[in-house]
DNA sequence: AATCGATGGGAAAGCGCTCTCCGGTCGCTG
DNA sequence: CAGCGACCGGAGAGCGCTTTCCCATCGATT
């Protein structure tokens, strides 16, 4: 660590290393990218003359010729609308982006590999992000496709760009993705509903057109079905925590027998359950409360909230393992890691 | 948009274009760079030809020469803990991140400039990433400091790295920084609650060793002593919604009496709300409770939290601004940008 | 002892781009 | 009409790195 230079001097290059080093550049590139049979004790010279001269590598420099760039990047693709005030998009403010983003960087960071962030909004953005990306900005990226009818994961496909999405694709794609089985974890809440002995269960569902809110809505009636009530009554949200809060009310006012409810994430689960205290029901008593995510909300919620645990973290990391794979071997054939979700017992069922 | 080409064949470079256009590379790289007075027909024959063959600039030989990279660095600089463990910071799970992050690209991705993502937790760590960043790894860099010992931000300024930090830097450095008038806002919320006839107000700070927390625990003394309080009882909390319920019981234990409560995040304010719903105590009607931040919990929160804004995306993109301009000039001066809070009121005070 | 194979390390050719230099054309002035 | 300057566009030199190609060296084999 004795390589102190003063700023705004030159930076040493391999050149300099050599120099020092008395050796060629591409006996230093060797030994700093520790390739081939180096003699052990040019390699230790090699090495030391790195430290004295304080050499980092020039990542363009090293990019230019490997045609690799050490960088992924996230790409979260969000709907037209907020495309000149990303920060409109209520999305980012949600712990969900910095979930992803920490379970990314767990595998990215010990690697050295960097992450650039990427949003796009209009088509526009999304064509001009594909050249980019196939022009180099990125050897890959994770896809982060908030909207149903996104073109993204298409578009990429096409242009055989490395990519995985974290959460399947509205459309089959030729694309790997991971995800949690939101169907399973939707049945898990069923059977505890049903095992606690709830007669009268309903369900706060997400939005109808998205796939992962499809799959719990399925999954849930289905083991509902299976433990003979054919029939849930249902309010679909839109994931936020006031959206909970008025489907609760409505669920209550046309179902006032009801004893459990699933509700399809957290924070509207947190809503819900300000609306039954609102209406005076106790929780779990009067009527059991399930959420979906385990996030912080479910833990803030009153009585802390009994959820499915989604393993973002895990699942960010594991898109990110695939993705790595793929760069690597642009053979590796598609493949979508499905995870398996938890029933967090708390309180409120 | 003519430029499809087949995946997987070679890219078209300026070479390309240039042969299409019927000039020479010098021609091509001035048109796209839009440098200089060019023939406006050629200009034009040029740009034709650069959508005829899909041309998108190597950014890597681009910033080979140009010493630029068109990217900026998001650092966080975390405490070494959770190192090896990224996401299990908590921080990544907080809104507060992609707040930051949603103000940022505000800023940088009409620029074309991309975001990085860094994360820091070992002294080591730092002294690398000082090191990739003078090799160019980015122009500059945004650096979040979670801890008030970090060592960051010296190293950076020491290295002569263009770096601005969101939050006033522990000790005095001469960096730019963006921030919050902490004390001011506290100073906001003392006079509201004063306002509205509390007689015995306490507070629930956040941890004393941290800048922005000081400034709101000596913003807040001050205007109560001004307001003929100089005496505040006071609970440190660490900022999570636990904390904030947990300081809110001892302070009802010690202060029996108190009729409102300045908490110095909604977080910490959500958690307090629940203890004085448990403890039987009605807010705002026999105590105020009023918040920091409006943060999505500041909605949440039943009643309405009552808090103090703290304009993180605003500010997010300022220090981009500052940044961009420090890196455009290096001898701009260092300035920090103080951004006034204002209340926003709501049921809770 | 001569040949062969293996192996370590140097020379040099680019990767795709920018930008300085310089030559060639104009239009304009005296 | 000669001469000067302004301006446009081309040639080419790198930016710092990797990697192929090749030569030299050395130990082992016949």
């Amino acid at each position: 660590m004795s390589g102190e230079i003063r700023a705004g001097a030159r930076l040493p290059t391999l050149e300099d290393v050599a120099r020092v080093a008395g050796v060629s550049r591409a006996t230093v590139s060797r030994v700093v990218n520790g390739i081939r049979n180096v003699d052990p004790q040019l390699h230790e010279v090699v090495w030391h003359a790195v430290e004295v001269t304080g050499y980092v590598p020039n990542r363009a420099a090293r990019s230019l010729v490997t045609r690799r760039t050490g960088t992924i990047a996230l790409v979260v693709s969000d709907n037209e609308d907020h495309d000149d005030d990303p920060f409109m998009s209520r999305f980012f403010a949600d712990p969900f982006f910095g979930r992803v983003v920490g379970g990314l960087l767990s595998v990215l960071r010990p690697l050295g590999i960097q992450l650039a962030l990427q949003l796009v909004g209009t088509q526009q953005a999304r064509v001009r992000l594909v050249g980019d990306l196939r022009q180099g900005q990125a050897d890959g990226a994770v896809v982060l496709s908030l909207h149903p009818e996104d073109t993204l994961p298409a578009l990429m496909t096409e242009a055989g760009l490395a990519a995985v999405l974290v959460g399947r694709p509205a459309t089959p794609l030729p694309v790997s993705y991971v995800d949690v089985a939101n169907d399973a974890g939707a049945a898990l809440a069923a059977d505890h509903l049903v095992g606690r002995g709830c007669r009268q269960v309903g369900m706060i569902s997400g939005p109808v057109d998205v796939p992962a809110s499809q799959d719990r809505i399925a999954g849930f009636r289905r083991a509902m079905a299976r433990h003979g009530h054919p029939y849930v009554p249902a309010v679909a949200g839109n994931f936020t925590h006031d959206s909970g809060e008025q489907a609760m009310y409505q669920l209550h006012r046309e179902h006032p027998g009801l004893d459990g409810v699933f509700v399809a994430n957290d924070l509207m689960a947190q809503g819900a359950l300000m609306a039954l205290r609102e209406a005076g029901c106790r929780v779990p008593d009067d009527i059991a409360v399930i959420g979906f995510d385990d996030s912080s909300a479910a833990l803030a919620a009153r009585p802390p909230l009994t959820t499915i645990r989604h393993p973002l973290e895990d699942m960010a990391a594991e898109s990110a393992r695939l993705l790595l794979a793929r760069i690597d071997d642009s053979e590796q054939r598609v493949t979508s890691v499905i995870f398996d979700p938890v029933l967090v017992h708390r309180q409120s069922a």
